[in-house]
DNA sequence: AGGTGCAGTGCAACGAGTTGCATAGGTAAG
DNA sequence: CTTACCTATGCAACTCGTTGCACTGCACCT
């Protein structure tokens, strides 16, 4: 259970409400930690009562009051400990895999379309990914510490969806030999 | 959700038992769809209930009975309805990755160990499918229809295991680097 | 004037996945 | 002889993640 932890991470960067968090999340973070706001909110708030975070109320006018959170004594003292504790390696999960798998049992030719329509998605991405380090990042060997870190996140991102569209590659075009 | 259109896919493969679909899933299409057997029984119940699914119940000596389940005509329905509907592409979900991002608050040593045990671990992942790979797919170009998708998934799985040991790799090393 | 979209927090219900436990007989290793 | 593991199914409780909705108010477009 590493929401809890993803958002500490986060906070650690900067305090934020959770509206702020959850656009965060869409943008960077969730790349590798997908979170919508609701998850959020609830984790926060949890966080909250377990006094990892704390929180000051923000009004403000033409807007909605807002809630800044930033992370307390006892969040960062659960940060290092998750941080050190093991983990299970992540498990592929891609119902892609299964529709392959079953595709003799309807037609391969609707299983085509949809590899097809994964890779452009996947490409898309990576294509994202890959404007984020030309902004971002465009002298790799100049970075250290947190910044370096946040650099190699985006390459495993990078090397993940270039690894996909290959893949979808190599299934696109043995599916279609196989047709003829 | 997916995991009922697994288990109909691993089904139309041929038939079994909760417990023969729970090892099946350990050994072939869990590397893609994990599950436990408690998932698979009770989706297993709700398919014959929903009469995707029909069980014979076997008497065995030595043995606890088991109920052997077949797809019916209505599962093999719903596994083409689904086969044709478009899915969101898989994210990415990986821990380490939040980790990696959060390696300057902890101590980055601690970081780079857990890095190396993940490498090890997907490494013997790898090796594992590389050894199916040998084992079932000698010759790929030879293969035509159901075995030629079972073999493109186990690429894929390849692929993805190939491209975590990679980035893996260059994270240990920027690390390295940064340390000294 | 009306619709869409953004900022902001939140509830309620549901579906999916995890963990611990129970039962029960067989077989193999120490 | 006891311990441990395998086959086989299942309940109960829980956490995690998803979806739909509600309310407020400003800004922008048509």
């Amino acid at each position: 259970m590493a929401l809890e932890h993803a958002i500490l991470v986060s906070l650690t960067e900067r305090a934020g409400s959770g509206y702020e968090l959850a656009r965060r999340f869409d943008r960077s973070i969730g790349y590798f930690w997908p979170a919508t706001h609701q998850q959020i909110y609830r984790v926060l708030r949890r966080m909250d009562e377990a006094g990892w975070v704390r929180h000051t109320e923000i009004a403000q006018d033409g807007r909605p009051d807002k809630k800044v959170y930033r992370i307390a004594a006892a969040g960062k003292a659960e940060l290092t400990r998750w941080l050190a504790e093991p983990e299970d390696p992540a498990v592929l999960r891609d119902g892609l895999g299964v529709k392959l798998r079953g595709a003799s049992v309807g037609s391969p030719d609707v299983v085509l379309r949809e590899v097809q329509r994964h890779r452009a998605e996947h490409a898309t991405r990576l294509e994202v990914y890959r404007g984020i380090q030309k902004r971002d990042f465009p002298k790799p060997s100049t970075l250290h510490g947190r910044e370096l870190h946040q650099y190699l996140v985006l390459r495993g991102g990078i090397r993940a969806e270039e690894s996909f569209v290959a893949w979808c590659d190599e299934v696109i075009d043995a599916l279609r030999k196989d047709n003829r």
